[in-house]
DNA sequence: AAGAGTAGCAACCGCATGCAT
DNA sequence: AATGCATGCGGTTGCTACTCT
């Protein structure tokens, strides 16, 4: 079989997502095969994923995304699927474009200006123990960073702490038109897909997938939750899974935040400036305090 | 109006990882 | 313990649309 390649047609992704429907993700190498997609399971699972997955935000990035990606990624480096937990309607995918296409450059020009000002004044920060040029242009940029911490840690704290209120208006929304599938607006939200996957919604057969994929699972339902769309996922969970996966998350999270010691006492080496300007001045908690 | 250059994004590729046997 | 397989992840590519000359 000559597989396939390039851009999915509107036929393959209703396919796709009926297959899913009736089957649950998972198994990819068999979507092909049963489906008759002359793709790869490999790029069944890149399209549900990135595209057709319920809860995905497309369009553009607000403010407030910005600086939370500049965040993380001062925080993880290029790893965008760990971003993508702290921004669960983004994609791995559309985030590292995103930064790649915008955020870098931007961050780049800022820095180059901010570099070009300190280089002009004679003052590039010789008294820090940090080496990093990036870091060496301190200043607003530090500041800045806590404000995106702050609304990191906001954020997800706001993810975890959603009401059924919420569930309960997501549910008022409608149901996809029929035959509207254009690729900007198909499956744009769970409510959609949930009306054409109700199998799915209620249960992924657990025994066809590998725990890596359970977990996979698992964090798309559980992070799906900071989403209106989502809670309704979220509450299929069971009880006891739901507090396993808080525990596993929460020492993910702490082994993540563990190795963030050098970058923090880079960043928070000047506290001096800290006091002014409107940024919201945010001690770094212990990361036990994210939960 | 048309060709060249550029930006944005979807998708692909290859390596890493984890699980089952 | 070793091996094979399925999946996850990050880097890269290539297509399309837009802008500039």
């Amino acid at each position: 079989m000559v597989e396939k390649k390039g851009p999915w047609t509107p036929e393959e992704d209703i396919t796709l997502v009926s297959y899913i429907q009736e089957h649950g993700p998972g198994n990819w190498k068999s979507v092909p095969i049963n489906t008759g997609l002359l793709r790869s399971g490999k790029s069944c699972r890149l399209r549900w994923i990135n595209y057709l997955r319920p809860g995905i935000k497309r369009g553009n990035f607000t403010q407030q995304e910005d600086r939370m990606i500049i965040h993380l990624q001062a925080l993880l480096g290029n790893r965008w699927a760990a971003m993508a937990s702290y921004l669960p309607q983004r994609t791995d995918n559309d985030i590292k474009n995103y930064w790649n296409a915008h955020l870098k450059k931007r961050l780049n020009n800022s820095v180059s200006d901010t570099d070009q000002e300190n280089h002009n004044r004679g003052a590039l920060a010789s008294s820090s123990s940090c080496s990093q040029p990036n870091i060496i242009a301190k200043g607003q940029w530090e500041r800045q960073l806590q404000t995106n911490i702050h609304m990191a840690k906001q954020a997800l704290s706001d993810a975890l702490s959603l009401d059924n209120k919420v569930a309960i208006s997501s549910h008022q929304q409608q149901p996809p038109q029929p035959g509207n599938l254009s690729t900007t607006t198909y499956p744009s939200s769970v409510e959609n897909i949930s009306r054409l996957l109700p199998n799915w919604l209620k249960s992924s057969p657990k025994s066809s997938q590998t725990s890596s994929e359970n977990t996979s699972a698992f964090n798309n339902r559980f992070l799906s939750r900071s989403t209106s769309e989502g809670f309704k996922n979220y509450n299929n969970l069971e009880a006891s899974e739901t507090t396993s996966f808080l525990q596993e998350r929460k020492l993910d999270t702490e082994a993540q935040m563990s190795s963030f010691g050098f970058l923090e006492n880079c960043v928070f080496d000047d506290a001096a400036a800290q006091e002014h300007d409107g940024f919201v001045n945010v001690p770094l908690d212990e990361p036990h305090e994210l939960f």
